[in-house]
DNA sequence: TCCACTATTCTTGTATTGTTGAAATATGGA
DNA sequence: TCCATATTTCAACAATACAAGAATAGTGGA
């Protein structure tokens, strides 16, 4: 993943708005919602939740579908876990046993080469 | 996790400079690296790299410790894996078995290909 | 004490984002 | 065709974020 994919992702994120827009949608699951029913579910003007919408489509972290004249949205899970993969890549320089995280984050550590840290003085 | 606690977090990930910060502290682990390493590793000036730790850290996104005129800073995963879970709660209406695999457990664990958790719609 | 080093804070200018109301586009039915 | 519904686009404004330079505070050694 792309560091510019990234940020657009977490930005779409950063708002309350389209916080709650995504969080909506992950419960919907394979149903998603229309976009009426995303403004109404949460009281927000229609050009608003449109305005958001957009850009969380856009971003890659909605999927949408024309269904008539409707606008079905749903959350992009596997876009979700590959963002994931991307903000703990290489975590601990590659040696679970040294991740400070509990035991189910120590699986966060993938099976990859070493990675070429920066040089720095070594600390006790 | 209280909603605006997840949107400072988002918010800490979504400059390009700031996410360079925490997945450089990210591989580095429990060792961390004191703002000064930090600030020449990105080719950052001081306080522009100061002034990003500090609003990672008060966002809950980084520890810091002071270490006699050093500050240093790690990635707090912990927190990471918090938010994941607050990210996906109530993932497809409470029936992960609908997801193909739980949310927790994939998040943190990219190790292998990421599951096709929903069957997204064609976006193309 | 003075000095070098580390890090933060302050200030200013610029750019971006979010919200609102109004208008426009697209679809399906009478 | 005309109309109601669903959604998007546009325009304007306030609020906020970012970057860079200068100045300030804290620490440890000579």
């Amino acid at each position: 993943m792309e560091k510019h994919t990234a940020t657009r992702l977490f930005e779409s994120l950063s708002s309350g708005v389209r916080l709650d827009i995504y969080r909506l949608l992950v419960r919907r699951g394979l149903d998603g919602l229309v976009a009426g029913e995303i403004a109404a579910a949460l009281a927000l003007p229609a050009n608003s939740a449109s305005f958001h919408l957009k850009g969380m489509t856009q971003a890659g972290l909605l999927t949408v579908q024309k269904e008539g004249r409707f606008q079905r949205y749903r959350a992009n899970l596997p876009q979700m876990l590959e963002l994931i993969a991307y903000l703990t890549e290489e975590c601990c320089a590659g040696q679970p046993e040294r991740c400070g995280a509990p035991p189910s984050a120590a699986a966060c550590c993938p099976t990859v080469a070493p990675p070429p840290i920066i040089p720095t003085v070594d600390e006790s």
